[in-house]
DNA sequence: AGCACGCCGACT
DNA sequence: GTCGGCGTGCTC
């Protein structure tokens, strides 16, 4: 009661004789960012919202409700987190006006979960929300409002008696004659009249009505396709023992992460699934975590082989299929959910199992607020769930082999050193181009040890995948006189030249402009194409090896949806000899036929100015390594590089993780990168480069001051700040950008003094801040 | 984000 | 004396 007069805001207030009471209060967010509101707002929930009678109307966290905000009531939808009877207090609450969703759509756990994103990693929890519930259900994508009519017994008594117009009869005869109820358009049609005439006995009410929402599609069955039904492997003794241990953490009483640290064809994915299968067979779910890229029918397949009831989402994905889907899911139909990233948040009833799949992914770090790392959530969510986590890597992300191999592990290591079928690891050679650029090697992209190798595997009849990690034809454009550089009039970066469709293209703001003929500083004629891309390695390997066939595949290329797996297809049939692109193609594709393998330039990513940069290297020479020699004939490796001594070339080049990571903990303990300490980056922009940068000093004044009390409790707690600087990409899409690091190793401090500092700092007019925390991607 | 409040200059 | 400029700050 109390409750109702607040929805009528001139009403006289009840609090006043009831100011000591108590009242049914719900706390809600802001959907979304929440337009700056981003803090947690109570309202009273009127009676009728709290009726148990009425249970799609009840306010319960977990579901949306419309509330009005602000001094002109905005009608604004919230989420509810939590509902209880607080006391009053000085401050009159407004009403919810609605609830909106017919039942929660998150879980008290993933509420839970949601907190700790949004504490975590400083994101208005209304925005946690929205990314945890996809789009698709928020608007509940496949459904319709229809309104149905139907005719009150009492009216339908006296229906010959009542005095009305001709159309408004017929139509109201027609609908009493109905079996069921009729939407307007459907009585429209029946009693050949418009819209007008049934409009006005509801309006007489007549004519009463009701608000569902129906299902537009019911094309499930459609969609599944049937597969061969396949038995598992027989393991071998790497294997069987891995599966062990993850079956030891099944029945551990709380999350136990076991880290399978496996070479490349060891049959990681085999033991997984037979660890999968157990947990559905004591009525369980689990979720795999795979990266987007392998999302391909391949990986799908593999696991439709197994299971009856798998649900796959992946960003390809229309709303109303990602609606379907989760839905299903919701209900418990499904027993595997093989997703990319966001997969996490599968609202799984009885969450058994959760894998990650080529664990060391950067691609598992959303890079937009909640810039959560999946591997993260993973793991709050498989602690809650008291569930085990699987992580699954030939090259394990420092930060996950630490844990289970360092000197306090909390997680469980299982190794698999040997490739199955007792195959064996590639031979891989380096070739070193300073020497090859000195003797007499030839021009062009392919030294002659790889280009000798080239040959004789496809004279063997073998096929070869070659690795450059850039896209395009030329990766700058030049005047040879007066060295003028073609770049992006918004990005300040080098324009990398397309040959294939003749421009001058932004690889990071997409702008294009037809490349020059004569020079636009100095006039002079003729531009050169320097640098290598993609494109520009196609056309000399289809120059030197004329009877191959060749294809590309990168960005590019596999622009339309299918051309991945058409193209894969066609390696796969043999149609093709020489594949070659970007790390698209060195990760996870399995084709015995492959002989060799060819690294065009392996330092490309090893001087870039992040922390991990050896790590990626190591990361992608022995992940594409691993794509030969997995059928009988064998297969090897040759790796270009101007650097053949560096530490992660050397370690890729012996297959030789342990050694890898041997080197490089030292360098971040030394330092206090993680996985030693944490990471915070703040990136600024702004079209006024001194307005970025002032910014960003002041936050690291800010950050210093907060970070006082933790220096004076010594290098353990201590807070570096490092910049700002203009970040590596400066200029993006027509604004600059700045940013610094604060790194400490007591991560609990950096996430202290990092929330005083978002909470406090005021960027002026036209200038935007963003804190990363444990960023991936230093650009 | 939006909307009201407030504290200064040009007008009836 | 008041109408309205948009700078500032709050929103349960």
């Amino acid at each position: 009661m109390a409750a109702q007069q607040s929805l009528f805001a001139d009403d006289p207030p009840d609090w006043e004789q009831d100011a000591a009471g108590e009242a049914l209060t719900a706390t809600v967010v802001m959907a979304g960012a929440g337009g700056g509101a981003a803090g947690e707002f109570d309202y009273l929930v009127p009676d009728q919202l709290a009726d148990p009678r009425n249970p799609e109307t009840r306010a319960e966290p977990g579901r949306r409700v419309l509330v009005p905000f602000g001094r002109g009531d905005r009608r604004l939808s919230a989420y509810c987190v939590a509902v209880g009877v607080k006391p009053r207090g000085a401050r009159r609450l407004k009403s919810l006006l609605e609830v909106l969703d017919p039942a929660p759509l998150i879980s008290e756990s993933m509420l839970r979960l949601a907190r700790w994103m949004a504490e975590y990693y400083l994101t208005p929890l209304g925005q946690v929300l929205e990314t945890v519930l996809p789009a698709g259900v928020r608007g509940a994508a496949g459904t319709r409002e229809v309104t149905l009519l139907s005719v009150p017994t009492a009216v339908a008594a006296r229906l010959t008696r009542l005095e009305l117009p001709e159309k408004q009869r017929r139509a109201l005869e027609s609908l009493a004659a109905s079996t069921k109820p009729l939407s307007p358009p459907q009585l429209a049609k029946l009693a050949d009249c418009t819209t007008a005439p049934i409009n006005a006995l509801r309006k007489k009410g007549l004519v009463e009505s009701r608000v569902e929402r129906l299902d537009t599609a019911q094309a499930d069955e459609l969609l599944a396709p049937t597969v061969e039904r396949q038995q598992p492997k027989q393991l071998n003794k790497d294997q069987a023992h891995t599966l062990a241990t993850i079956l030891a953490a099944l029945e551990a009483p709380q999350s136990q992460t076991v880290l399978i640290h496996g070479v490349t064809g060891s049959g990681k994915t085999e033991v997984y699934i037979q660890a999968i299968e157990r947990v559905v067979g004591f009525g369980r779910q689990a979720i795999v975590l795979v990266p987007e890229i392998s999302l391909t029918p391949q990986t799908v397949g593999r696991f439709r082989e197994r299971f009856d009831h798998i649900a796959v989402l992946h960003s390809h994905q229309s709303d109303v299929e990602r609606h379907r889907q989760w839905r299903r899911i919701a209900a418990g139909e499904i027993q595997v959910v093989v997703g990319a990233r966001s997969a996490v948040f599968a609202p799984t009833p009885h969450l058994g199992l959760i894998v990650i799949d080529e664990e060391h992914e950067t691609s598992f770090k959303q890079d937009t607020a909640p810039r959560y790392h999946a591997r993260e959530v993973a793991r709050r969510r498989a602690e809650a769930a008291r569930a085990p986590l699987v992580l699954s890597s030939a090259t394990p992300s420092l930060e996950a082999w630490v844990r289970a191999d360092g000197p306090d592990p909390d997680a469980l290591l299982a190794s698999m050193p040997r490739r199955v079928g007792g195959l064996p690891m590639p031979d891989v050679r380096t070739i070193d181009l300073v020497q090859e650029a000195h003797g007499r090697g030839g021009r062009g992209a392919i030294s002659r040890p790889l280009s000798q190798a080239i040959h004789a595997s496809l004279e063997d009849r073998g096929q070869v995948i070659l690795l450059l990690n850039r896209r395009g034809f030329s990766t700058h454009v030049r005047c040879p006189s007066c060295g003028y550089l073609l770049e992006c009039p918004h990005c300040e970066t080098a324009l990398t030249f397309h040959r294939d469709t003749n421009v001058a293209l932004c690889h990071w703001c997409d702008y294009r402009e037809p490349p020059p003929r004569i020079c636009p500083d100095c006039k002079s004629a003729g531009v050169n194409y320097h640098g290598l891309g993609t494109q520009k390695l196609e056309a000399e390997v289809r120059a030197r090896f004329p009877s191959a066939n060749v294809l590309r595949m990168d960005t590019d290329t596999m622009r339309s949806p299918g051309s991945h797996e058409r193209a894969l297809d066609a390696f796969r049939r043999g149609e093709v000899q020489v594949l070659l692109g970007t790390q698209m193609i060195a990760k996870g594709l399995d084709f015995p036929n492959v002989t060799l393998v060819g690294v065009i330039n392996a330092d490309s990513a090893l001087h870039w100015p992040d922390f991990r940069a050896s790590e990626r290297t190591f990361q992608l020479v022995t992940q594409v390594a691993g794509r030969t020699g997995r059928g009988e004939r064998g297969g090897r490796v040759m790796v270009q590089t101007f650097e053949p001594g560096h530490p992660a070339i050397a370690a890729a080049v012996r297959h030789d993780y342990a050694a890898f990571a041997a080197g490089e903990l030292p360098e971040r303990e030394a330092l206090g990168y993680p996985p030693y300490g944490s990471v915070v980056r703040m990136i600024a922009r702004g079209e006024n480069a001194k307005l970025v940068e002032a910014l960003l000093a002041k936050a690291a004044d800010t950050i210093r001051r907060h970070g006082e009390e933790f220096d004076a409790m010594g290098p353990a707690h201590a807070l570096r700040v490092i910049g700002p600087a203009p970040a590596p990409l400066e200029k993006l899409r027509g604004e600059y950008r700045f940013h610094l690091l604060v790194r400490s190793r007591d991560g609990a401090a950096l996430h202290r003094v990092m929330q005083r500092v978002a909470a406090e700092l005021e960027a002026p007019d036209g200038v935007r801040w963003v804190v990363d925390v444990d960023p991936v991607d230093m650009m």
